[in-house]
DNA sequence: CAGACGTGGTC
DNA sequence: TGACCAAGTCT
C-alpha cells in the first residue's frame, strides 16, 4: 500500500504506534517522568502533575516552565502551599493569567491537607470535587499521576481525534464526539503515557497551521490527510469581536518610595491580584476620582493590553503623594515590599510608563 | 450554555 | 497590526 492512501488500523493499534513513538519522542518536562525511568517503578508526584496541569490549563509549556520551578521551589510539598500566605501565592503567579486558577489552587491545596491527609484523590471522581480540577484535569491527574485509564480530552486531543476521523461538526458541539473517540482509542495498559503522547503528538506534529503529517505515526489511519482537510479542522464557531474599553490607572508615590496599591476583589476580572486605583473600565470612558487629592498628571503614553474578551486602553496618571498621606482606597506598600513582578501584566505595563514619568519629573 | 476569564507567541 | 492560538473551569 502506497504512504498517500488510508489503511484500517484498530484502535488497539493506533495506540500502541502512539506509544512507540512517545518512547522515542517523549519531550522532557520538568513534572514528568519518562518513560524510561518509569520502568524502574519511578512514579510521578501527584503534587507536581496536578500543579503542572493547572499551570498549563489554557497556557503553553513554554509559559509554564519558570513558573513551575519557582512555585516547587518555594512550596515543594502540597502541605507547603497550603500554609502559604494568599498575597503570596498571588504574587508568584503574576503574569501567568486566568487569575482563578491561583486561588483555587490555593483553596485545593487547603482541601487536600484538611479533608484528605495531604494526599490528592486517586479516583476521577474524588478529583473532580477539588476547586479548579475539572474533567481535563481529573482525568491527566487520574491517569498521568495514578496510571488509571480516564479519558484525557484537551485542545490537542481534539483536534487530533478530530482530523483522524476527519469529523467536521464544529467545536465545542462536537465535544461529546470527540471524547466519545478519545474514549475508543484510550488504553488499558500505559494510560498515563499514553494520555501525554496524544498531546505530545498535537503539540509537535499535529498542529493547528503546518502539521507534519508526513512524519506522523498516526499518518496511514488519519482520515483528514488522505482528505487534505487536516488544516480546516478542527472546526470552530465564530468569535464575537472584542470592544475597547477605557480606563485609568492612578500610580501614586509616597516620599520614601511606597506605592498605593490596591487588592482587587476576588470576584471578576485580576481577582485577587494587586493593581493601581482606577475604577471600573467601560466602552463609555474613564471618569474615576483618583484615590486621594494630589497633583495627578497625566502621562502622554497609555497602556495598551487585550483581554480576553475585550481590548483596553489604560491612561496613567501619577502624583507624589506626601508621607502622611491617609487614601480611602488601597495602602502603601513600602519599596522593600514591593515587588513589581507581583502586578499582573496590564498593571506592570501601567507601571513601567509611570515610572518613567517620575523619572522626567523629579 | 454562552460568556467571563490573561497572557505571550506566531503568522 | 491584529486575529488566532495554548494541557480549561466556573457560572
Amino acid at each position: 500500500m502506497r504512504d498517500g492512501n488510508l489503511k484500517q488500523v484498530g484502535p488497539a493499534e493506533i495506540a500502541s504506534d502512539l506509544l512507540v513513538w512517545y518512547d522515542v519522542h517523549a519531550r522532557a518536562m520538568p513534572w514528568r517522568v519518562p518513560p524510561a525511568d518509569k520502568l524502574s517503578g519511578v512514579r510521578p508526584d501527584p503534587y507536581r502533575v496536578w500543579l503542572s496541569e493547572v499551570m498549563l490549563q489554557q497556557t503553553t509549556v513554554a509559559a509554564v516552565k519558570d513558573y513551575f520551578h519557582r512555585f516547587t521551589t518555594r512550596w515543594p510539598t502540597v502541605a507547603d502551599l497550603a500554609a502559604a500566605e494568599d498575597g503570596d501565592v498571588m504574587g508568584e503567579w503574576a503574569g501567568l493569567g486566568y487569575y482563578a486558577r491561583a486561588r483555587n489552587l490555593l483553596k485545593c491545596a487547603r482541601v487536600v491537607v484538611a479533608d484528605h491527609g495531604g494526599v490528592f484523590p486517586d479516583t476521577l471522581a474524588g478529583l473532580l470535587k477539588l476547586p479548579g480540577v475539572g474533567p481535563y484535569t481529573a482525568a491527566a491527574i487520574a491517569s498521568i499521576a495514578y496510571d488509571l485509564p480516564e479519558v484525557v480530552v484537551d485542545g490537542n486531543v481534539e483536534r487530533v481525534m478530530a482530523r483522524l476521523h476527519n469529523l467536521h461538526d464544529p467545536l465545542p458541539g462536537s465535544k461529546p464526539q470527540l471524547t466519545e473517540l478519545a474514549a475508543g482509542l484510550t488504553p488499558a495498559q500505559r494510560p498515563g503515557d499514553y494520555a501525554q503522547a496524544v498531546m505530545d503528538l498535537g503539540a509537535t506534529i499535529c498542529t493547528p497551521r503546518n502539521p507534519a503529517c508526513g512524519i506522523c505515526p498516526l499518518r496511514s489511519p488519519c482520515v483528514a490527510r488522505v482528505q487534505g482537510t487536516a488544516l480546516e479542522l478542527p472546526k470552530k464557531t465564530p468569535k464575537k469581536p472584542k470592544p475597547t474599553r477605557l480606563g485609568i490607572a492612578y500610580v501614586g508615590r509616597r516620599a520614601d518610595g511606597a506605592y498605593l496599591l490596591e487588592r482587587r476583589p476576588d470576584k471578576g476580572l485580576l481577582g485577587g491580584m494587586l493593581g493601581w486605583p482606577g475604577g471600573p473600565w467601560s466602552e463609555g470612558g474613564a471618569a474615576e476620582a483618583p484615590p486621594i487629592a494630589a497633583d495627578w498628571r497625566l502621562l502622554g503614553a497609555e497602556a495598551r493590553h487585550t483581554f480576553t474578551h475585550f481590548h483596553l486602553i489604560l491612561q496613567v496618571r501619577i502624583a507624589d503623594l506626601p508621607q502622611g498621606a491617609n487614601p480611602e482606597v488601597g495602602q502603601f506598600i513600602e519599596p522593600e515590599t514591593f515587588r513589581p513582578s507581583d502586578l499582573p501584566t496590564v498593571m506592570r505595563k501601567a507601571f513601567d510608563l509611570a515610572r518613567g514619568g517620575f523619572d522626567n519629573t523629579p
